[in-house]
DNA sequence: GATGAATGAGTATTCATTCAT
DNA sequence: TATGAATGAATACTCATTCAT
C-alpha cells in the first residue's frame, strides 16, 4: 500500500525546504563554487542522489533559493501593495529592512554574491534587476511626493545606501552599529 | 653587467604587470573560481608554466592584484597623508572616488567579490579591513570637526553609501546616473 | 477461489508483457545502457518499484525479451518441426523472414545489438549461438539435398546473407528495397 | 629551454595513436558505454587527465577512431580511385575485405556497434552512411556493366552479404570458414 | 500488488600544479 | 626564462536497486 499523494507531497515539501536552507547557509558562507554538493547533502543528512530528486542541478538549487528569498522580500516590503509609500510606510520599510537583515544574514550574503559577483546564474540576474527596479520606482515616487528636486537621483542614492549598509553589515555584523544607523536614516529620509 | 640585470628586471616587471592585468579582468568578469589559470595564460599570450614563475599559485596572484589595487587607492585618496580631511579634500576625494570607479571598473568588481562574498583569500580580508577602518576613521574625524553629533555613525553611513554607489555602478554602469549622484553627495556631505 | 487466482495471473501476465514490450522499444532505439529503468517505467505507466516485482534486474529483463523473441522465431520458422526444409518450405521461410523483419523491427535491432556487440548478457549469447547453429544445420541439409558441393559453406553464406539483409534493413528501413531483394533471394536459392 | 615544436608534435602524435588504439580495443570488446575512461587510461598507461588533453570527451574519442578507420577503408578498397570496378578489381577488393577483417577484428566489431546499435554518435552515422552509399554505387556500376537485370538490387544484396559475413566472422572468428566463403563469393560474383 | 523516496557506488570531466626539456 | 605534456585529486551528476508504507 503506497503512501497517499498528500503524504508524498508533505515529504517532498519538507525535504525541499531542508535542502534549500542548508544550501543557503553554505553558499552564503563559502560561496557558490566553493560549496560542494556533497557538503550540502552531508550537512542536510541526506544522500547526494536525493538532492537531485528535488533539484535539477546545482544552479537550479541556487536559483530556487534566490527566487524564494526575493519573493519573501516582495511580500514583506510593500505592505499595501499599491506601490506607493507614505512617510509612515517608509519608516516601516526601513524598520523591516533592518529586521530582515538581522534575521537572515545568510540570505543577504548570497544576495550580494549574486548581485556583485560572478555571473552565477543568468536567470537570477533578470529577476534581481526587476526587483531592484521596482524598489527604485517606489522610492522615486516617494521623494517626488516630498518635493525633492531630482527624485530619481535621490531614489538611486537611497537604494545604494541601503545596499551599502547591508553589505557592510554582513561583512562585519558584530561591529556594525545597526541601531544608530537606522535612526540616522529615518531622521534623514523620512 | 648591471644594465642587463636591469633589463631582466624590466622584463620581469612588465610580464608580472601583464599577468596581473589579464587576471584582474578575467577574475572580475567571470569570478575567481570560474577563471582558469589556462585562460589567463592564453589571454596573456604566455604558457601556463611561466605564470608560476611569477606567482606561487592562483591565490597568490589574486592577493597580489588586490594588494596593488588597495595601494593605488591609498595613494590617490589621501593627498597630504596627514589623515585629516578638510572640506576641500573631501570634495576632492569624492571626485577621485568617482573617477577611479569609472576608470577601472574591473578592479572594483573584484574588490566587491572579495569584500562581500566568499572568503577567497583570508590574507586579503585583513588588508581590506584595515583599509576600510582607516577610511572610516578619516571620515569620523571629518564629521567630528564639522560638529556632527554622532560622527562615528555618520562616518559608517557615509562609507556604506560610497560602497553602495560603487556596487550599483558596477552592477549596471550604463544606467547609473553618476554625475547627478556625485553632485548630490557633495552637496549633502561637504 | 480459483478464478481470482486466474485473474491475478492474467494481470501479472499482461503487465509483464507491457513492460517487456516497452523495454524492447527503448532498448532497440536507445541501446541497453542508455535506456534507464526510470524511462521504461514511465513509458509503461508504472512505478520503478513494480518493475522489480516482475524482473530481477535490468539484465533479467533484457534476457527475457531476447528469449521470447527467439522462441517466436523458432515457432514461426520451422513449420513441420522435422528439421528438414523442402524447396517450398525454404520459400515459405524466406517469406516469413521478411515478414517478421517488417513486423517487428525493434526486436531485430535488439537482436543485432546483442549479436554483434557488447557481451551484454552471457546467457543470451549461448541461447543465440544455439539458435544460429540450428538454422545453419537446416540450411546445410537443404543445400546438401540439392546437390551442392560444399553445403556447409553455402549454408553459412546463406545465413550471413540473411543477417546482412536484416541489418541493412533496420539501419535504413525506408530506403531498403525489400521486395526486390526478396525476389532475388528466392530465385537464387530455391 | 622548451622542446621544439616538432618534438611536441611527435609526442602528441604518438600519444594520440596510443590512446586511440587502446580505446578501440576496449570499445570493441566491452562496448562504448561499458568502457570507462579510467580503464582506457589505465590500459594505455597514462592518467585520465591526459586523455582530455587529446580528445574533448568520450564521444570525440569514439568518433576519431571510427573516422580514422573509415579513412583506412577508403584507402585500401578503391585501388585506382576512379570509382569503377573491373572484374579483377572486385576480386582484389574481396580479397582485401577478408584480409582487413582478419587483421583488425576490433575495428569491425566497433564498426557494427555503431552501424546497428545505439545512436552513439550522430556525426559518425552520417559519415558511415556516406561510405556505405559509395560502396553500393560502385557495386551497382559493376553489376550494370556485367549485364545484370537489376544492378541496384544486386548491389544491395552483395553489400548486405559482405556485412553479414563480417558480422558472423566477428561473432565467432574461430569457427567461421573464412577461406571457403571467400572462394564461393569470388566464384559467385566475379 | 504498487509507490516513489532514498541510497551510494560509479563515471565523465575539470583544473591547479609540476617538471623534464 | 619559457614551454606544454602530464598528473591526480576533486566534483557534479546518474542510475540501478531497495524498502517503508
Amino acid at each position: 500500500m503506497p503512501r497517499t499523494a498528500q503524504q508524498y507531497e508533505n515529504i517532498r515539501e519538507g525535504k525541499k525546504k531542508l535542502i534549500m536552507r542548508t544550501a543557503l547557509e553554505l553558499f552564503a558562507s563559502k560561496g557558490f563554487h566553493a560549496t560542494t554538493i556533497s557538503s550540502i547533502a552531508e550537512k542536510a543528512g541526506i544522500s547526494k542522489g536525493l538532492l537531485y530528486n528535488y533539484f535539477e542541478n546545482k544552479e537550479d538549487l541556487m536559483r530556487s533559493i534566490i527566487y524564494e528569498g526575493l519573493e519573501n522580500l516582495d511580500k514583506l516590503m510593500d505592505p499595501d501593495k499599491d506601490g506607493v509609500l507614505t512617510s509612515d510606510e517608509i519608516e516601516y520599510m526601513i524598520d523591516r529592512f533592518f529586521a530582515l537583515l538581522q534575521e537572515d544574514i545568510s540570505f543577504w550574503r548570497l544576495y550580494f554574491t549574486v548581485f556583485v559577483q560572478e555571473p552565477v546564474v543568468k536567470l537570477v540576474e533578470i529577476r534581481l534587476v526587476n526587483t531592484v527596479k521596482k524598489y527604485i520606482e517606489m522610492f522615486e515616487a516617494y521623494f517626488r511626493s516630498g518635493g525633492c528636486e531630482d527624485p530619481y537621483a535621490e531614489a538611486v542614492l537611497f537604494g545604494a545606501m541601503l545596499d551599502g549598509i547591508a553589505m557592510n553589515y554582513i561583512a562585519n555584523p558584530g561591529l556594525f552599529p545597526v541601531d544608530k544607523i537606522k535612526k540616522r536614516i529615518i531622521r534623514k529620509f523620512k
